[in-house]
DNA sequence: AATGAATATTAATTCAAC
DNA sequence: GTTGAATTAATATTCATT
């Protein structure tokens, strides 16, 4: 395997899982009989520019480059702006209704942003369920929301 | 010195240093008179959530949270909306008008965001001059701009 | 150039003290 | 609850090999 599809691998994998280590990472590539050590990892992570962010609560996660991230929120901005309809809070879920074919996309930058107020989003064809980690969150949520389509 | 408070300056030193290690925060909070350690220090950036970052070329550096540094953009763009003039770029480096005494704020919110293509910025009272670190740079950042503007 | 094994460095945690 | 000293754990780098 090359490095260049490695680190895509990577990249997939900090999407899918909670990474707290290098050492994680070795072993998700592992199940994929992909060989590699923590130092090979280590470049990689420095290559791609990956930081380990500490959680709000608890431990630590890898994520991806601060840059990226912004470039995922203007998208998020676009697509808002173009195929938005309405929201709704309730408890700690949030309901994002879009014109028909953009719930997923909507979801998946979501999803990209790894934001820490949301626990996870459920995309379907015109609507976005996100689940906070609470009700706080929730109301946090909708107001970048809002400020997205401001 | 409270915890809080030296968490302040800590947030501060990370905008006015390159700091590349846990270390580097004890060494210049001792040039302050103020003695912590480094499991201080760990544990103060677990709290406020600070990562460190891989330089695109060579080494690391601290910097704030990914979510801080949305907030910076969105202030960002709301700024340049109301006070943008002009933007030209020359080489490595980009001037923006803005109208009088925005200068200032605009260019202390692009030294937040630590763009890893800008060098520096100068804020005049209705004139930004960013430096960059090269001429791609330059046009990566024009164009950073403009997607605000958009 | 890419990588692993070993190592050096850095960062997080434990445990005791306050 | 906060911290430092010591320790453990995690990460970066060096040095050799391919």
């Amino acid at each position: 395997m090359r490095k260049v599809d490695r680190q895509r691998l990577l990249k997939n994998l900090i999407q899918t899982h909670e990474i707290e280590r290098q050492e994680d990472f070795v072993k998700l590539l592992q199940k994929e009989d992909i060989d590699v050590t923590q130092a090979t990892i280590s470049r990689d992570i420095k290559e791609m520019q990956l930081i380990k962010v500490p959680n709000a609560d608890d431990g630590y996660h890898y994520s991806l480059p601060p840059e990226k991230k912004l470039d995922v929120k203007e998208k998020l901005r676009r697509i808002l702006r173009d195929a938005y309809i309405t929201h709704n809070q309730q408890d700690y879920f949030v309901v994002v209704k879009a014109s028909p074919g953009n719930g997923t996309a909507i979801a998946n930058l979501l999803d990209q942003m790894q934001l820490s107020m949301v626990f996870g989003t459920i995309g379907g064809d015109d609507t976005v369920l996100v689940i906070c980690k609470s009700e706080e969150n929730a109301k946090q949520f909708t107001k970048l929301i809002e400020d997205l389509l401001k």
